[in-house]
DNA sequence: TTTAACCGATGATATATCTCATTGTATTTT
DNA sequence: AAAATACAATGAGATATATCATCGGTTAAA
């Protein structure tokens, strides 16, 4: 997903465009490599080109939380940026990723010039703030398998857009996208295999019955 | 907070000013009215001019989970207007207050317009998105001592600005904003005055050890 | 190659909090 | 003024999930 060939980057003027890649810079990352770091100082602007990236927050204790992945196309931590100087969560890299660093100074500049394009941010923006609620809320209000069924829902739908998958994340990690322990998540997980709702061997996931995910994620 | 007295505004131009002031209109609301209800369309962008609002949204069951609350000189709604067409949460009156309504159209207008504006529209929105996933994240994390401590500090620190208050609401929307029952947070809240850590009487609530209250929020 | 660390899985136990029930008081409705 | 509803408070019991422990298998390090 270039710089150019999203939707978004033709609300720019070609004198902005190229300002803009003439002031930010690919950055490539690999397996499982941060990308910035929480309580960090927030500097750039930063735009997912390629790859799949973890934000997540730590917590008292170890405690991490997992607030979503981001995919090419997306920018990552713009909150931080525009509502804070530090860096409100981490990013690392699931896999390798390639990310575009926007200098702040610059995107500002582009906003504040151009305010259509600053409107399509701010869509942007309040739609994953809206996305990141749900899930929020998910975790504090929703039990086990409705949490569980939410995260295999989030792989199929919205990262692979596939009933069939292979989890690029470990049994921990998947907990932390659920809100839960790696514990609870693997026994629900056993509990779906038993009951026959997914086939699940090792990372690879084939939800044989959507209907009931659905039913589960819905009921909580 | 009357529309033009908020430094927000200063950044708008005096026809822009004039043309916000001409399409949009004051509503008074009582304690306990619904501003605004969950599921339904988003039109207009909401600014509250006094007094203070309860956000909220339902979940499943009767469940209802309080997100903030906000009071004048704030937007409210505006995730769900930029973000949806559908609300996305509800809001109420807390008490009496003024929302000065605003129509979406000739408010996009201007933000396409006035980048400056925009931009800081897109801050005040970011800084809001991170103040709600910590109240979130803290709901999904911490435990009893912890979500009562919390609300407790909301009140003093944020809403009041006083160690001494007494709080509009019921234990019941207590509940709510700190996401556990009604019962939870009536047992904990008794505990406190117990431990001396506050005064209660009623929905009279006295600080007694900023120290310890600050600690539990910490720990969680 | 041996050792160590990580990962997935499962059992036993502990515990925090929800749910249900009751009671008194305050507030609102009739 | 009486009845009905809402609110605050507290107890007993149920339950979901975290925590702790263990164990085989795999991967990474020494």
């Amino acid at each position: 997903m270039e710089l150019g060939k999203n939707p978004l980057w033709q609300l720019l003027s070609e004198q902005e465009r190229s300002e803009l890649v003439r002031l930010s810079n690919r950055v490539n990352f690999e397996n499982r490599e941060i990308i910035f770091r929480q309580d960090t100082r927030s500097s750039h602007f930063m735009f997912v080109e390629d790859g799949l990236v973890k934000i997540y927050k730590s917590g008292k204790g170890k405690k991490i939380l997992t607030l979503k992945l981001e995919g090419p196309g997306n920018f990552i931590g713009s909150l931080s940026v525009l509502g804070s100087d530090i860096h409100q969560y981490s990013a690392s890299s699931i896999g390798a990723s390639v990310v575009r660093f926007i200098d702040h100074d610059t995107f500002v500049r582009i906003l504040e010039k151009n305010g259509k394009f600053a409107l399509r941010i701010l869509r942007d923006l309040s739609r994953e703030g809206l996305f990141m609620f749900d899930r929020l809320i998910s975790q504090s209000q929703k039990q086990l398998p409705g949490k569980v069924a939410e995260v295999i829902l989030y792989f199929a739908e919205t990262i692979y857009r596939s009933e069939e998958f292979e989890i690029p994340l470990t049994r921990e990690e998947m907990a932390q996208l659920a809100g839960t322990t790696k514990e609870s998540f693997i026994r629900t997980l056993s509990e779906f295999k038993n009951d026959k709702i997914i086939d699940l061997e090792g990372k690879n996931i084939s939800i044989r019955s959507m209907k009931i995910i659905k039913i589960l994620n819905e009921l909580g």
